[in-house]
DNA sequence: AGTATATGATAGTATTACTATTAAATTTGT
DNA sequence: ACAAATTTAATAGTAATACTATCATATACT
């Protein structure tokens, strides 16, 4: 992926760290390493003690960054869910006609993930591949609660209100709109998954892809 | 929920456990109690130790049940998923029209539980929001290709292959039969899940019912 | 050169997720 | 009714986890 603008930077709630990690080079490197130790290890098994010793640094100095590994969690997937906003807008803004934007938009979601080299330290494929295995965990907690006031899951709602915005504009009876949305968002993780570990359960794989799927199941519930 | 027969048991992979929770009293409220504390505690937080507290027993007896709460949770949801393929066949195999059979299967996976009588020591209605709020860590694990070989998902599979039948009778060329069978039943707990935590985020409540989002949803991506 | 700040090293605590052993209670077979 | 088998309870112990606290050292800034 080309870079679009020089210094972009994602923003993230920042009661997700400590100490912002984009301000010091442990910090990327905390960040970069936990990509792909998650990646490699599952969310369960990772844990900032063998993440210190990966990358050569000390557990309790991992701790002035973030609070525990569910902070980082949260740090990682709103990272995510933001660079995710940024193709999605830039790839929708100029686009006029709703179907034809509503179309685009589903692509951008549900259409696999390639490395951006605006973020050196982060690996966006690897990330994503954490987001389809691990975001759940993001959120199936007893604080979810708390923690959606604190605002932590801002910029994944906002996600589903633009896409619900989108599917009101074609059809403006349609009487699920952010259902719809939520389900194309958190359903197009959920067949990455399946083709992943349940090909039996899905449609999806080399050939159709859950764009195929996602973008005949929206636009037939809508009149256009 | 009336008795429909007389002695059904739910069968669960036996490897689920140890030792056959239904065979005795004791392996019967360790099943009774851990659905109460994980819905009261959520899964993260719920022990073995803490669940031998509670019904005056000691944590090595529940060790001869269950070899640890992992398992604990794949006994769980198998069962619920067993009890929910009993009403699914049940409610399904008498009706003869393809559409109104698949209209009733929606309906039945997508509707309110209610308890049922015959199970005493289960207490279906908070092992559903166990269900809504956990199931997904039963399988978003390192050890899923492993744990889905040895066939801790059987059930839940079967009725995606159900349901994906199902919309097969009503539509032979729709592509994406499988994927919308998995899309419903995912589909559907998560929307539970939306409207008790972020209700922001969906149409479902206490008027629309997730059964009307995908009864529509469904009928709409098929040519009847 | 002196001070602030970031990082590293070490130690310590409470909890978790078990395993092992032995004792007591209960059930079962005759 | 009694012995044998099985089940459950009680206790102790281990390795790992998820931290917190303290102090030393390195680097950077003025």
């Amino acid at each position: 992926m080309k870079r679009l603008l020089q210094a972009i930077k994602i923003e993230v709630n920042q009661n997700t760290y400590v100490k912002d990690p984009e301000s010091s080079d442990l910090g990327k490197r905390i960040v970069e390493h936990s990509i792909l130790m998650i990646h490699e290890l599952g969310f369960d098994s990772f844990t900032f003690k063998k993440l210190g010793a990966s990358i050569g640094s000390n557990e309790s100095s991992i701790y002035r960054y973030f609070e525990n590994k569910h902070k980082l969690l949260l740090y990682l997937t709103s990272w995510y869910w933001g660079w995710q906003e940024y193709q999605f807008v830039f790839a929708t803004n100029s686009i006029a006609d709703p179907s034809e934007k509503l179309r685009k938009a589903i692509e951008v979601i549900s259409k696999p993930v390639v490395l951006d080299d605006s973020f050196a330290h982060i690996n966006e494929v690897l990330l994503n591949d954490i987001i389809i295995n691990e975001y759940s965990k993001s959120y199936l907690t007893k604080e979810v609660d708390t923690e959606n006031k604190e605002g932590y899951f801002e910029i994944y709602k906002r996600m589903v209100l633009r896409i619900s915005e989108m599917i009101q504009e074609v059809d403006l009876n349609y009487a699920y709109p952010l259902s719809l949305a939520s389900t194309v968002l958190e359903g197009s993780l959920h067949q990455y998954f399946l083709t992943q570990h349940f090909p039996s359960l899905t449609n999806c794989n080399k050939k159709v892809t859950p764009t195929d799927y996602f973008t005949h199941l929206v636009f037939n519930s809508l009149n256009k």
